[in-house]
RNA sequence: GGACCCUUAGCUCAGUUGGUUAGAGCGCUUCCUUGACAUGGAAGAGGUCACUGGUUCGAGCCCAGUAGGGUCCA
């Protein structure tokens, strides 16, 4: 056995383990066998990304289910991959293109495509090399990318498929437009925020009647170009005599007509809404009832054109904006201004207002959209906290068909093709649907050079909602048969994040219902069974962690200065299920401090005797025999079955943090702080030795099992140092078993072992008795001194008692001698449970200070008495309580006022 | 406007179907370098459980409302 460090390093352990379990093959997922499976699909990564914290939180929680699948005996897998990122990557190489002072128009599509697969190449596994440093236990060699030629094509498939059976349509409609990025966006991709603008009222002069206006009030002067006109509601008094006419437009002047449609809300403005057919969708509704036409004044990027008219043409929106009010003003067609807050949406991605822009776009009707309510509904797929089930089932609700096209050349190029010549502005769904006119199919049609391609790619989103499945090797027969498709599909649990519970949970649950084992019941076709979300983290301050704001920790510098095993325990102590957490250090340190805890128990093991036969759980019950034990061994291995069942529960029900912190309290309070101190005195008996060093070995290697999901590094380091791979050293610890908390308990009595309860909870009496005697030596400033003489008044039981345990209590008390007295006077004194303990100092007693201290203790017993004295006595507690209760409460009672009793007399005896 | 969440010690959070005197970690105070660990040990201070009502023998927990903070949807 290799002598261990004085403190730990986790430097080269973790480089030294990861490579050994990479070479081990120790993250492979196999299917075959009668072995229960459990997987885990990553949440995939942009391939443009690098690790942030809520990455660290989300794939330890990944890491801790696989390992403890492991550790149970599952064939666990977990499938790592990246995601393409149409527009994040587009964006990024197209900036690089730029510093050239070149543009993607100039290098043309194919070599623009083949820019950014070199980017990717060089940059775009970062990431994955991060989550190794994490100690993340994927399976790498399935590392999957949505734009591989596999997934590729499972994503065409899924086009066709989708195209063939009607569920997705080409049409012109209203859609989110990203000026920056110039394509279209899904609802999800826009975020609404509050903006402080202008409300501007403008006057339109009603033709043929100088010096009547109607007066409407606008956000955006600049589109007034665009008018085509002015509508009011039909109900509306004041307007009811104008419709039917005609006003004149004060930008690009023209007449335009006054209409009436009572989709107008007579509360907003002035009751009278110009109609921009181009530029809003509700006035583009409004226009189509009306047989309007539709004047769009904005080039795609945002910049006003020529249809603006001159003084406006060339600028961009929001320079045009400015203008357009200028240029009011000076037609004497500025009515006010007023300040007015209201709702923008926003693009996700570029972060700039979006415009509703009517273009030609690909759409899809989701699938199987009843079904995926049901699922969760119904309890089929479980979501933790329940209560995104609420969210998820209110957007399904109220679901509106998917924008899937990206005005993009990064991506999945939509496997479409037209005949030459074609007007694509004129297509029918019939012509669509005609194979002389439009190709639809994985494979390019005959005679390419007499077609074209559709420019269009696929949304990110459109890809990766396949995830679970076409990472499992779908819809390829063969590759599904290699991966073990049908062992590991539905996949077992999802960690994400609820901020894309819409982009992504729910679209992969509905096409796991529509494309997998079609025909079988939905319990088989889901593509998860548990989905659990992590909540996001803050910083100190609650700020959400962002690049502009800096306030985000690097984590690899904190995997460096506190080990990825101190970042993973710390980050998991903090984490409170479903909800937000607080990103503090100092939590990150006290990981690392509970490593270097584990560390030195396992060192003091070490140093305290040679090693038993550590091989298996078996030998070491072997070398115990419970007839020997003493309190402390039947308490410590009482706990152990408590914690091990603990950690079984909590994990169950994703209580992650609670599961550190049983393991951290059993380890460092019950096992560091109790179990190993009265080691120190057991060790030197012959009588008690083996035994302690046997329950120590066990404890340490039922700990390090418990443990290791969360901090495996350290685990595995310790696991191989003291023996617990037996003479097979090329042994890891995925090759154990962590054994339910009843397996544990049927071991030891397999081994005729018995806990002893009553022995076991006698502990706690030793530990106060303890524990009073520190403190009033520290009340009399002795704190440090080892060498304090106790005496102590009690009957034989307690005196029984303390004699047993007297040289581990003489050890832990910091005392020379306990001595039992019949009567002691005028010393300082503390009831415990095991008898009245007094300090016998030498010097004067402090008696007042005594006095007030013992009268405090007894101001503080009265009102716990009258308090339970007050709850007996009520008729109503007698009556209705159960009687458990009222029987701990007189039990309760009783001890309350024989210690009252005692501290009363030790007062008086002060005189 | 609708839905959901949060409010417990200086800070961050636990608190299981209501039942002893509400807990932990960090921080703070005092003491201790005794052979696992100062990345440590011991002792201690610190809380009207946001507020107001209600249900109950009994409420941090259940119900209603109020205030403050946050998130999502419109």
């Amino acid at each position: 056995m290799a002598e261990i460090n004085k403190s730990y390093e986790p430097g080269e352990v973790e480089k030294k383990w990861y490579a050994a379990w990479q070479d081990a093959g120790a993250f492979a997922g196999k299917a075959g066998g009668d072995r229960e499976t459990y997987c885990i699909v990553i949440p995939p990564p942009n391939v443009t990304g690098v690790l942030t914290m809520g990455h660290v939180l989300n794939n330890t929680l990944q890491d801790i289910l696989i390992r403890r699948a492991r550790l149970e005996g599952r064939s666990a897998l977990w499938i790592p991959g990246t995601d393409h990122a149409g527009i994040a990557t587009q964006t990024v190489v197209e900036r690089e293109l730029r510093k050239q002072k070149m543009t993607r128009r100039d290098l043309g599509r194919e070599k623009f495509v083949a820019r950014v697969w070199d980017w990717r190449k060089e940059k775009g596994d970062i990431i994955l090399e991060q989550l190794r440093r994490l100690g993340a236990s994927c399976d790498w060699q399935r590392t999957h990318f949505t734009m591989d030629a596999s997934y590729s094509r499972a994503v065409l498939a899924v086009f066709v498929d989708l195209f063939r059976k009607g569920q997705i349509y080409r049409g012109k409609r209203m859609v989110n437009w990203c000026p920056a990025s110039q394509t279209a966006l899904s609802d999800e991709e826009v975020i609404m925020k509050p903006v402080n603008g202008s409300l501007w009222q403008v006057r339109y002069e009603v033709a043929g009647r100088p010096g009547e206006f109607v007066t409407v009030k606008t956000t955006r002067p600049e589109t007034i170009p665009g008018d085509v006109a002015i509508a009011v509601h039909p109900d509306d008094p004041r307007y009811r005599a104008l419709v039917g006419c005609t006003v004149w437009r004060p930008l690009n002047r023209a007449q335009i007509p006054i209409i009436a449609d009572a989709a107008v809300d007579r509360e907003f403005g002035t009751g009278a809404l110009k109609i921009t057919p181009a530029h809003d969708k509700t006035d583009f509704e409004i226009g189509r009832r009306h047989g309007l036409p539709v004047i769009d004044v904005l080039h795609p990027n945002g910049v006003l054109n020529d249809l603006a008219g001159p003084g406006l043409a060339g600028l961009d929106r929001f320079a045009g904006r400015k203008k357009a009010v200028e240029l009011l003003k000076e037609a004497g067609a500025l009515a006010g201004e007023e300040a007015y807050a209201n709702n923008v949406g926003y693009s996700e991605r570029a972060d700039v207002p979006i415009e509703p822009r009517l273009t030609w776009q690909w759409w899809l009707r989701y699938p199987k959209v009843e079904e995926a309510k049901a699922a969760v509904r119904d309890g089929l797929i479980e979501f933790y906290p329940e209560r995104w089930s609420k969210v998820y089932l209110h957007w399904l609700e109220n679901i509106q068909d998917w924008c899937i096209s990206r005005q993009l050349w990064w991506g999945h190029r939509i496997p479409v093709w037209y005949r030459k010549g074609l007007d694509r502005d004129s297509l029918s769904e019939a012509d669509l649907r005609d194979p002389a006119k439009v190709h639809v199919g994985l494979e390019a049609p005959p005679e390419p050079e007499t077609w074209e391609q559709e420019e269009d790619v696929l949304d990110t989103w459109a890809s990766s909602w396949l995830w679970p499945f076409a990472t499992l090797g779908w819809p390829d027969a063969a590759a599904m048969e290699q991966s073990g498709f049908d062992a590991f599909y539905p996949t077992s649990t999802l960690v994400t994040g609820p901020d894309i519970i819409f982009f992504w949970v729910a679209r992969m649950i509905m096409a796991g219902l529509e494309f997998i084992r079609p025909g079988e019941p939905i319990e088989r076709r889901i593509p998860f069974r548990k989905v659990y979300f992590t909540g996001i983290i803050r910083d100190a301050q609650g700020r959400k962690m962002s690049k502009s704001l800096g306030n985000s920790p690097d984590p690899l510098d904190l995997i460096n200065r506190y080990g990825a095993d101190g970042l993973r325990f710390g980050i998991i102590s903090i984490a409170p299920q479903g909800q937000d957490l607080r990103f503090q250090e100092d939590r990150i340190e006290s990981g690392k401090n509970f490593c270097n805890k584990l560390w030195n128990a396992s060192r003091f093991r070490q140093m305290s005797g040679p090693a038993g036969d550590n091989a298996s759980l078996g030998a070491i019950l072997a070398r115990l025999d419970s007839s020997r034990f003493d309190a402390d061994d039947h308490a410590i291995l009482e706990r152990l079955v408590g914690v091990t069942r603990d950690v079984e529960r909590l994990l169950g029900q994703f209580e992650f943090s609670a599961a550190v912190q049983a393991l951290y309290g059993f380890f460092w309070n019950d096992f560091c702080d109790w179990y190993v101190e009265v080691s120190k005195s057991k060790l030197q008996s012959e009588l008690t030795r083996d035994i302690c060093l046997s329950i120590q070995d066990l404890v340490l290697r039922q700990a390090l099992l418990l443990l290791h999901p969360f901090i495996p590094f350290i685990t595995e380091e310790l696991w191989q140092m003291l023996g617990y791979t037996g003479s097979d050293a090329s042994l890891l610890m995925r090759d154990a078993r962590v054994g339910t908390a009843d397996a544990l308990a049927l071991a030891l009595k397999s081994a005729g072992i018995c806990i002893d309860a009553a022995q076991a909870a006698s502990v706690e009496s030793v530990k106060g008795f303890v524990s009073q005697a520190r403190g009033l030596k520290a009340e009399h400033g002795l704190a440090g001194r080892r060498d304090a003489k106790f005496f102590v008044t009690t009957a034989d039981p307690g005196w029984a008692a303390i004699e047993a345990n007297l040289s581990k209590l003489l050890r832990m008390a910091g005392a020379s001698e306990i001595l039992r007295r019949d009567q002691v006077d005028s010393a300082p004194a503390v009831v415990t449970p095991l008898g009245t303990l007094y300090l016998d100092l030498a010097s004067a007693v402090d008696a007042g200070a005594e006095r007030q201290r013992l009268a405090k203790e007894i101001e503080k017993l009265t009102q716990h008495i009258s308090s339970t004295q007050a709850r007996l006595s009520n008729p109503a507690f007698a009556g209705k309580a159960p009687p458990a209760v009222i029987e701990g409460a007189r039990k309760q009672l009783a001890e309350l006022q024989a210690k009252k009793t005692e501290v009363e007399r030790l007062l008086r005896a002060l005189g």
